[in-house]
DNA sequence: GCCAACGTTGGC
DNA sequence: GCCAACGTTGGC
């Protein structure tokens, strides 16, 4: 059973054109350790969310897990990891923290209650909320997404 | 540009 | 081990 995250970048360092145009992206750079507990409990096959922080502040595409953690190799100390991302699918509408923020269902979501968390679990049906918030109505399964 | 929230560092 | 000082993230 795939897992749902949520993984941030900042579009003018790196952006979802950019991970789209190369195919797979290497998810390096993370230096939180929350963060990289999160890395290191991605499973290949699990589904990312991929949003836009502070220019666009929005949910832009979909992505799957390809290769689990391995050692960042922009980490000389050894301590941090990385995970290979494949980028699946663009949201027809992108989906915003003003519109997360004004939706019941969603709350709760760590986007909104733990804003600096750059890498970070969503719910399956927060998930499905934001997939369809994003003009995406069929579920992953039948999107060929798993 | 400001600042709240959060994380880290380092003196004690 | 506590906590003040500092640095960073990221929304507004």
């Amino acid at each position: 059973m795939a897992q749902y995250w949520l993984a941030k970048t900042e579009p003018d360092t790196y952006s979802w054109t950019q991970m789209t145009h190369e195919k797979t992206a290497i998810w390096d750079g993370v230096r939180n350790y929350a963060a990289r507990n999160n890395l290191r409990s991605m499973k290949t096959g699990d589904l990312v969310l991929i949003y836009h922080s502070n220019k666009g502040k929005n949910v832009v595409g979909i992505a799957k897990v390809t290769k689990e953690y391995f050692q960042d190799p922009t980490d000389p100390s050894g301590i941090w990891s990385a995970v290979e991302l494949r980028p699946l699918i663009e949201l027809p509408t992108p989906v915003t923290m003003e519109t997360i923020k004004q939706d019941p269902n969603l709350s709760d979501i760590v986007l909104v209650k733990n804003t600096r968390l750059s890498v970070q679990p969503v719910r399956d049906f927060e998930f499905f909320r934001i997939i369809e918030l994003g003009g995406l109505t069929d579920p992953p399964d039948k999107l060929g997404l798993l």
